[in-house]
DNA sequence: CTGCGGTCCTGAAGGC
DNA sequence: TGCCTTCAGGACCGCA
């Protein structure tokens, strides 16, 4: 699922491939997925791309801007046209490299919207149609979605958590994964923060000390440069790739996440897991107290 | 105001 | 083998 680490690799990579380009048509193949009118964005520039949280931004010229979350399962696939093909039925590649999408032929059975751009297509992909994209003014972006501050915002301080964990006794780790007091930190990272710290998903946040809330503050901005390091995870079941069709790889250095019954990789103590509002939620019952 | 549970959706996995 | 049920999961909505 594309949390901050996820949407910041989409970011990223799609800064180079579309950014200064006109969007010269939008097929909306699943209505509910598109909301807003796409004459109003055809035949726009797209200027810039930014993040919010997990929502990505796509800013565009005029005073409009397209917003997309992904929610579980939505992806976005770039696939460029190669100018230098010959070849009657021109060649796809993506960002210079010829890769076929994930062995599969786009669109896919899960494409709800199509995104033609100069020099190639924009696929959005969502397998459960949690996702959307809308079609927003630029001053309004602001009222899309309370959003707390960015972890990498200087904010984002020990102070401003402490303040946060005193006013509630639920469970810390659904105070991480609550996007009004932080945003972009999802099931994944909360998980592994929450290891790196040394503190149980379970603890009410008000009993937080000031050291553990130190700790949990350096942590949780740890375990998000990692995931933007390694691209992003690409975990079992599920449907993050980066849009050059290729899966990030930070699945491969998760401490807990999705890793019950295996082995802390600090002490070797097997990792638990229960359900906590409805989350999978995993922890090793020796290094976290 | 807070907190909780239902809802959206699909494919995979489990039960018999 | 095959059908039916259950489950995962981010954010929003309605209710207590």
């Amino acid at each position: 699922m594309p949390e901050l680490p996820e949407v910041e690799t989409i970011k990223r990579v799609l800064e180079k491939a579309i950014v200064g380009k006109t969007i010269k048509n939008i097929e909306v193949r699943q209505a509910k997925i598109f909301q807003g009118e796409p004459r109003q964005v055809i035949g726009r520039k797209i200027e810039g791309i930014e993040r919010r949280g997990k929502m990505l931004i796509i800013k565009l010229s005029g005073d409009k801007a397209l917003a997309v979350h992904f929610k579980l399962t939505g992806q976005m696939v770039w696939i460029e046209e190669n100018p230098k093909s010959k070849i009657q039925n021109p060649k796809f590649v993506i960002l210079g490299h010829p890769i076929p999408f994930a062995g599969t032929e786009l669109p896919a059975k899960t494409t709800r919207v199509i995104f033609e751009i100069d020099g190639g297509k924009l696929f959005y992909n969502d397998l459960r149609q949690f996702g959307w994209i809308k079609v927003v003014k630029l001053d309004q972006l602001d009222q899309l979605d309370q959003l707390g501050p960015e972890p990498f915002d200087k904010e984002f301080t020990t102070e401003y958590l402490g303040r946060i964990f005193s006013r509630t006794s639920k469970a810390i780790k659904l105070v991480l994964m609550d996007q009004t007091k932080i945003a972009g930190v999802g099931n994944i990272y909360a998980n592994e923060a929450l290891f790196e710290a040394g503190i149980l998903p379970t603890r009410p946040a008000k009993k937080l000390g000031n050291e553990e809330i130190k700790k949990l503050r350096e942590a949780i901005i740890k375990v998000l440069e990692e995931g933007i390091k390694y691209g992003g995870s690409s975990a079992k079941d599920e449907a993050y790739i980066k849009p050059t069709g290729e899966p990030g790889s930070y699945q491969q250095h998760f401490r807990v996440y999705q890793r019950a019954g295996e082995k802390c990789r600090k002490c070797g103590t097997i990792i638990k897991r229960i359900n906590l509002g409805g989350r999978g939620t995993f922890w090793c019952p020796k290094c976290q107290k």
